[in-house]
DNA sequence: CTCGTTGTAACCAGTATAGTTCTAACCAGT
DNA sequence: ACTGGTTAGAACTATACTGGTTACAACGAG
């Protein structure tokens, strides 16, 4: 990857609309205020859906937050819009040669600096709720 | 993307090498140690010799490192192969409806905390010294 | 019943990744 | 000076992800 996929800055932008003007939000509204296309929207919509962030009354505009908006992270999100492989933000090249000193050991002495880097980018992302992020709006 | 391109483990362990090393780091020579393409090698060195992290002296074996093992970071590294797209690792979906409350608002909102998590990650990574990584190998 | 909406499937263009083949240039040693 | 090993890079491939589109089935509310 050059870039963690826009679905993540999508589904905030989703869940920031449900959360303010919950009434008006049609797949169309919501695609509106993206600026995309209502198909991208449903797509993400059921991502959330399945990571049981929001429920879907089946009818216009039925999607509402299945958590108050306090209880939502953008960790939550994050993880509901799968960006990521596996969990792995880092890609580690294959079966590095075990007959050669480095080769033996820099995958775990790598693997676990990357992951303390990744565990430190997610945890800014946990720190922040949805609702820290919208009462700013005006 | 879904991960953060393996160039950055493969550029790591090639510094290893050449520090571990240095008189039989010919291009093959890595390419058998890392597991891959010599030809990937060399690219990946190209990026390195660019950000001036390694120097190549034309003949056999003539790469070496510019910088002492413990002034080289894991961010230097992560710089130096350009894994990720502008310096920006989270990418935002375009122009959001600036008629809208939430359309006009997330964007600066939410690429603060982008940012805020982004440099946590790269922190982590200018935390750690090449030095720091091969001195646990045996 | 019908219209608007939701939920998917199928497909497309553009682009990144990891890899291969091939060729040119260059250094060192005999 | 020639040759073999090495470096450098262009060109091309297969695969996969992204963001987007069209199309269609299913469903609810008025």
């Amino acid at each position: 990857m050059k870039q963690i996929s826009s679905r993540f800055s999508i589904a905030v932008h989703i869940l920031s609309l449900i959360a303010t003007i919950p009434t008006e939000c049609t797949g169309d509204f919501i695609a509106g205020s993206v600026n995309t296309n209502p198909v991208i929207i449903r797509k993400i919509i059921g991502m959330l859906k399945k990571a049981g962030l929001v429920e879907v009354r089946a009818g216009v505009g039925g999607t509402s937050l299945c958590k108050d908006t306090d209880q939502i992270t953008l960790l939550d999100v994050y993880r509901a819009v799968k960006v990521i492989e596996n969990g792995e933000l880092f890609n580690f090249h294959n079966h590095p040669n075990p007959n050669c000193t480095v080769g033996r050991n820099i995958e775990s002495a790598l693997r676990a600096e990357m992951r303390d880097a990744q565990t430190a980018m997610e945890q800014k992302l946990s720190n922040v709720s949805l609702q820290q992020l919208i009462s700013n709006f005006k």
